[in-house]
DNA sequence: CTGTGTATATATCACTGTGATATATACATA
DNA sequence: TATGTATATATCACAGTGATATATACACAG
């Protein structure tokens, strides 16, 4: 089993949705995943020929909505395979870089004032991200309710349903999309606690009545 | 100003911190960053080269404890000031890809039971990362006190500081490393936290008792 | 009916960064 | 004197980014 990126499983996921393009994929990342994923064209039209030539997925040319041509790719069974076992595997657990403390490691005794300043812009950064997320949250949850997404994600909707299993899968997926904010949210929450405790002891460091 | 990635200035503040090698800023990072940040030889050696290129940097041949030969990198006032000035830039906030999201968002609405599966080996994960991070706090946390570190960080403490200063100076880089060590508990709590609601809410969805 | 802007669609390039591996020397110790 | 370990540098194939180029179809304003 040749050992792949994440890349390689994240479009052979997107594949496994429905039969789309490159074009369809990146979409797709850029808004439904915005907070937990990207990806670039530079990455997405290469593997999609070497999905392809693993046999992965096929290959055929449609037309959108109105006429332009497109390739569109479709994953194969053995495809399917690959990517359930993927899915099963844990959660890759490697570093995860953190600009924040890179900067407060690198400058943190060196010149305590600016670093305040930093993580004080930080804490307004995620303030900002977890408003934005809330906003997000609360425009999305009516769909748990009403079967129906709003229209700047309607197209996300899942083809050839019928009316009570098509609510009832938009329902599912709404889930799904709340989770991930939600998740936002709770590392944003957890980031502006961190810089309340740092602020507190930069300024106030506990050895300050010694040496 | 040429506009450099995060690993340029990453090992400019390694070397602002002392002259050192490659493999000094190598050991560095793995020991003290290891779970904010990564680095590899691969894009250290060729990036001291560009360092010195850049006149960031000039390069002498030293000695280790023992004979070996070492090459010896050493930050210059124009290196300080790129640096000073990266340093005080806002944190860069773009996208922190999240394996766990990914998988959640593309088999969350296919295969409900392995997803849960797949979140509560991820909670498992957590809880000991937090766990092990505990354990390196309450090991850390005497030299705020003491004003010396463990055995296994001696190395970490500043060179040509007398008594008192030298103490200090611990007590400081302590308590950054505190600091660290406290976001990447809460970060781990945050994501133990966000998997309760995710096993409850996929176990009990609120939409179970419609359609 | 013509130009202009925007959405659709694919492709490529220079660059950053990874992980593995190769090579060599000095030291500890058995 | 052999063996393993720590020190030290270097390089390669590969993954992934971000920017840019190119081309077509559509909307709609003048």
């Amino acid at each position: 089993m040749t050992e792949k990126g994440k890349t390689w499983f994240a479009i052979l996921g997107f594949l496994s949705w429905k039969p789309m393009s490159g074009y369809d994929i990146k979409n797709l990342v850029d808004i439904s995943l915005a907070y937990f994923w990207s990806i670039s064209y530079g990455q997405i039209y290469p593997t999609l020929k070497r999905l392809v030539a693993a046999g992965y997925a096929t290959t055929e040319t449609g037309r959108s909505t109105g006429d332009r041509k497109r390739n569109l790719f479709r994953i194969t069974n053995e495809g399917q395979k690959a990517l359930d076992d993927w899915m099963s595997k844990p959660i890759d657990l490697s570093v995860q870089r953190d600009e924040m403390q890179l900067k407060l490691f690198l400058g943190g005794q060196r010149d305590t004032a600016k670093t305040i300043t930093l993580i004080r812009d930080f804490k307004g950064q995620q303030t900002q991200r977890r408003a934005l997320l809330l906003i997000e949250y609360d425009e999305t949850a009516p769909a748990l309710e009403s079967g129906e997404f709003a229209d700047d994600i309607k197209w996300l909707e899942p083809e050839g349903l019928s009316g009570a299993r098509q609510k009832q899968a938009v329902r599912e997926q709404t889930l799904i999309f709340l989770l991930s904010i939600r998740q936002g949210i709770l590392k944003a929450e957890a980031r502006i606690t961190w810089c309340d405790e740092a602020i507190s002891l930069l300024e106030n460091p506990p050895y300050a009545n010694k040496s």
